[in-house]
RNA sequence: GCGGGCGUGGUGGAAUUGGUAGACACGCUAGACUUAGGAUCUAGUGCCGCAAGGUGUAAGAGUUCGAGUCUCUUCGCCCGCACCA
């Protein structure tokens, strides 16, 4: 009887999808375990062999779980909104939902033939009506709450009306756009488009007209985290600053929070840090500066207090709302044209440009709120209006970018501490003592700063501040594919549309562009107005709905507790599923989302926890990244100018060009198949080969899996030819989950030998060989250490290490020819978690009728891992500590004779004896002197 | 520039956390069985050397009885942030 996969897989696959063995229960005696996968966009590509490698570890994980006793919450669903879609419909005129659709499809049926143990029940898809009616629910929690600094948490916006109904802003401490200030009286007499102005500068979904990364080739704006290098991670175009009517997330309310919570959670430490530099805190001062012959004070953020008698000039954003106010007639025309100049360059250029300063003197002077006096305020466009308040005092003495703008416009520049060469550079260091300083001589510059905040506070010219480098996310899209916002307008106040209207539906439109006049597609619909009383009615009745939709990270936000009860129609989850399930044990997924997805989740995790609706602080305890796979291009090399081509080793005789040849044609040991290359393309027909000892080889290069590298390795396929378990044993075998890897299929051979050696342990001559005497010691004791090593292994997600032990103890069993009942069980459902389907069909050939899923992971008997340790008391007080190695053979009187022999003739106990000697055969033995 | 991580055979990667470096696998070399199989089994395989032996974890130094592991310097690679005041 041979190891016949494609059998036993789809035997299994059939019977487990049958018996819904997977499906967990929200309710429970066992304890939780929530194993999460980062939901997958599903591409038209389908999936390549990369891919799978995190569901397959976590895969693993569940499993594993389960037979420990655990209740796993294992799922899987489609993050289905997303460009592509989009713009295939934009170019063919189909509806994104047909399209993704019949992505999912595909890949549902990829997903499904690696027996994966996903509970499908609780399948999510945020382009869904019934899942986006909930993100949509959740915006209108957002567009109704504000964040009270006070208590530390969000509440609801009717509360603070009420305080302005009674005090004004008097005692209302909240985060906020801008600072306002009015009394009671005031605020009943404002108008209603008035008020709902005030408290859009609250709201935790606001719009407001802010900065925004526009991306006139995608027609629409980006999140700070969608933009790399001033270009759109999606598609690598162009992105330029402009100002815009926007919605927006007030995730800079939760700041703090989100800092201080990384503490608690168990994600790789380069991740964390990623989030940190993101949120990007930093402590020192805000002060006011008076400006000579006006009103307005300019407001500067500092880290460096200490050295305030060291500012020489101020420095404005171009941006930055003063500009206009304070410069002179004379200096208008020059700043103008600065102006004009700096809007011009996009955000790439100006970050390309860091070297080159320049800036333009405003004829304006501030005044210096110690010494009185008058610091030139120039415009510079090295003062980024987005950080701060747009506005800094410039230390030149003492900051490397202040130092180069005054010695480029030859300003003074005036030291602090006596340290460091100024003639040459500026001194950044937060070390050493003040000079020139009036109050603030001599004190070293931690105590400075210290110093410098409480001068400043008692003047009542600032105070001390916590910055922040995080940005309120941008939240609306001029696109099609997304959810649209519950929000319609009356009279151009924007209002919540009422619950029981949701969902509120994508319209149908007829076409997915934006409209000419540059309106989001939403706009083209026909039927997109709102009336309170019957909901979405045709344009011309009631008011108009808001036509830009969220972005794509809206849905990723919170799909995890969607999970915990997916198919509930009256709450985004229950309450019992909610305390049950509570977060997310183990999360896996990219480290792309570092600033992204997993900062915006914990964001709203951390808003929904306020309100009362999550139990925990985070929504996910233990996160990895794993790897990515990476394809191996085979590229070949043609002559220049020929339709000659060159094999790899001869390539350097010629001058050639390299393109890319598809994988699938080229053998493992490089060699191409020329009359497969001939007939790829037409116009490689004639082509003509120069070979190399008979053989013509490509040269290979890692790079990412992609289609238009001719790279991609079909999951389907390697699992056609060895079989899911083959393809899940080697993907982890491949090395590190962490660790980026190239995809070579070379070493398969390797995990799907072991296979079939583990399936000939089970047989002999064609038919299931097992006995039921007692297991021996030699074979207790390699089973025994498998299972030490797994258990060890998956609670530290060490899954290429498991492999390799697997086939450590299939090696020895097969050298001992072991055929016992007691052990080949226990190998059984050792190996279920990794390769499901031969492990269930082993369970089923001992006899057993229930699914080797069900069956309880066994824990390991040191005593038949170290069988033969005994202890060698000795007196002696010392802190030497070694390790020597006794065969396994050895018997205690050789040892102890070995011992004597040792202690003798070794330098390392420098004539003392060993206090306690711990021995195991075979292994090395710890000696603590 | 700042922050984080990494560097081990021909290849992917192990190393009980300071204790036999190279587990396991690929590849390669021999051989066995064979009416050929992409089958299975045996032996070998870091480098130099016929061998004894020497040498060896990017390079150099240091701590230690002992360093792939700890410290410092240099080189190289990867990731994140970046005119952030």
């Amino acid at each position: 009887m041979e190891y016949n996969f494609r059998e036993i897989e789809s035997k299994w696959q059939k019977e487990w999808a049958e018996k819904q063995i997977y499906k967990a229960e929200n309710q429970s005696d066992k304890p939780k375990y929530y194993v999460l996968d980062m939901f997958p966009y599903p591409s038209g590509a389908g999936l390549h062999v990369g891919h799978p490698l995190g569901y397959i570890a976590s895969d693993i994980v569940a499993r594993y779980r389960r037979h420990k006793g655990y209740n796993v919450l294992h799922p899987m669903g489609f993050d289905s909104f997303g460009l592509p879609a989009e713009q295939y419909a934009i170019q063919t005129g189909q509806h994104p939902a047909i399209t993704t659709e019949k992505n999912i499809e595909r890949y549902r049926e990829q997903l499904d033939k690696m027996g994966f143990s996903f509970d499908w029940s609780r399948e999510v898809r945020t382009s869904d009506p019934s899942f986006y009616r909930w993100t949509q629910w959740i915006f209108m929690q957002l567009f109704n709450s504000w964040y009270n600094k006070k208590t530390d948490k969000a509440e609801p916006i009717a509360e603070l009306q009420s305080r302005f109904e009674f005090s004004g802003t008097e005692d209302v401490d909240a985060v906020c756009g801008e600072e306002l200030s009015f009394t009671a009286e005031e605020w009943a007499q404002y108008s209603e488009a008035e008020r709902e102005g005030v408290f859009q500068n609250y709201r935790l979904a606001y719009r407001s007209e802010s900065m925004v990364n526009w991306c006139p080739q995608l027609g629409t704006v980006l999140a700070n985290d969608e933009v790399k290098d001033g270009r759109s991670e999606r598609g690598g175009y162009p992105v330029i600053r402009k100002k815009m009517m926007q919605w927006s997330m007030r995730i800079t309310a939760y700041a703090q929070r989100l800092l201080d919570g990384l503490e608690e959670i168990d994600w790789p430490e380069s991740l964390k840090e990623s989030q940190r530099n993101w949120i990007g805190r930093s402590e020192g001062a805000s002060v006011h500066f008076a400006i000579e012959t006006h009103k307005e004070k300019i407001e500067v953020f500092t880290t460096r207090p200490d050295t305030i008698f060291g500012l020489s000039f101020m420095v404005l954003a171009p941006e930055h709302e003063l500009v206009d106010k304070i410069t002179t007639s004379d200096r208008k025309d020059a700043i103008e044209q600065y102006k004009e100049m700096a809007s011009r360059k996009s955000e790439r250029d100006r970050m390309s440009d860091v070297k080159t300063v320049s800036g333009e003197f405003t004829g304006a002077y501030a005044i210096h709120p110690f010494s009185g006096e008058e610091l030139p305020v120039w415009i510079g466009d090295y003062v980024l209006a987005s950080y701060g308040t747009g506005a800094v005092m410039a230390v030149p003495a003492h900051d490397s970018r202040d130092f180069a703008f005054a010695k480029h416009f030859g300003l003074p520049i005036l030291p602090v501490y006596g340290e460091g060469n100024i003639e040459e550079e500026s001194y950044d260091a937060k070390e050493g003592q003040l000079i020139n300083s009036d109050f603030l001589n001599g004190l070293e510059a931690m105590e400075g700063i210290t110093k410098a905040i409480q001068k400043i506070e008692e003047a009542g010219i600032g105070q001390g501040k916590i910055n922040y480098r995080l940005r309120d996310a941008i939240f609306g899209r001029q696109r099609y594919w997304g959810e649209p916002i519950p929000v319609y307008y009356e009279n151009n106040i924007p209002k919540l549309v009422k619950q029981e209207h949701l969902p509120l539906e994508l319209p149908q439109v007829d076409a997915y562009l934006p409209t000419e006049d540059g309106e989001p597609p939403l706009a083209r619909a026909t039927v997109w107005n709102y009336d309170p009383e019957k909901g979405v009615v045709p344009n011309g009745e009631g008011f108009p709905l808001e036509t830009t939709t969220m972005p794509s990270w809206a849905g990723s936000n919170w799909y995890y507790l969607r999970y915990m009860d997916a198919t509930n129609t009256d709450e985004f989850v229950s309450q019992d599923a909610e305390q049950y399930w509570q977060n997310v044990d183990f999360y896996l997924g990219g480290s792309e989302h570092a600033t992204g997805h997993l900062l915006y989740s914990r964001f709203w995790y951390k808003f929904l926890h306020d309100q009362g609706f999550t139990q925990t602080n985070e929504p996910f305890k233990k996160l990895i990244n794993q790897g990515m796979v990476q394809g191996e291009s085979a590229m070949v090399h043609r002559v220049e100018g020929t339709n000659t081509f060159v094999s790899a080793g001869l390539k350097k005789e010629y001058k050639t060009s390299k393109l890319h040849a598809d994988v699938s044609m080229v053998s493992a040991s490089n060699e191409l198949d020329i009359e497969a290359f001939k007939s790829w393309r037409s116009d490689l027909e004639d082509a003509e080969f120069i070979l190399e000892n008979g053989k013509f080889a490509v040269s290979r290069e890692v790079e990412k899996m992609s289609k238009s590298k001719f790279n991609v390795v079909n999951p389907d396929d390697i699992i056609e030819q060895y079989g899911a378990d083959t393809l899940r044993m080697y993907e982890m075998f491949l090395g590190p989950l962490e660790q980026s890897k190239p995809w070579n299929t070379a070493g398969i051979s390797g995990v799907h030998n072991f296979l079939k050696k583990l399936w000939r342990l089970y047989h002999q001559n064609s038919s299931w060989n097992i006995s039921d005497e007692n297991s021996d010691k030699k074979e207790l004791k390699s089973l025994h250490i498998l299972i030490k090593k797994l258990n060890e292994d998956i609670n530290n997600f060490s899954l290429n290490t498991s492999v390799s032990a697997f086939m450590i103890c299939v090696n020895e069993l097969t050298e001992l020819k072991c055929n016992k009942r007691e052990i080949l069980e226990n190998l059984a459902v050792l190996i279920s978690p990794f390769a499901p389907h031969i492990a269930e069909e082993l369970w089923f050939g001992l006899g057993h009728a229930d699914s080797v899923t069900k069956q309880r992971y066994p824990d390991h008997k040191e005593e038949y891992v170290a069988e033969n340790n005994f202890e060698y008391p000795v007196s002696f007080n010392g802190k030497v500590r070694f390790k020597y190695e006794f065969p396994l053979s050895s018997k205690k009187e050789e040892i102890e004779e070995e011992i004597l022999l040792f202690e003798k003739t070794t330098h390392y106990l420098q004539g003392k004896t060993p206090k306690k000697i711990i021995i195991v055969p075979g292994k090395i033995i710890n000696i603590v002197v």
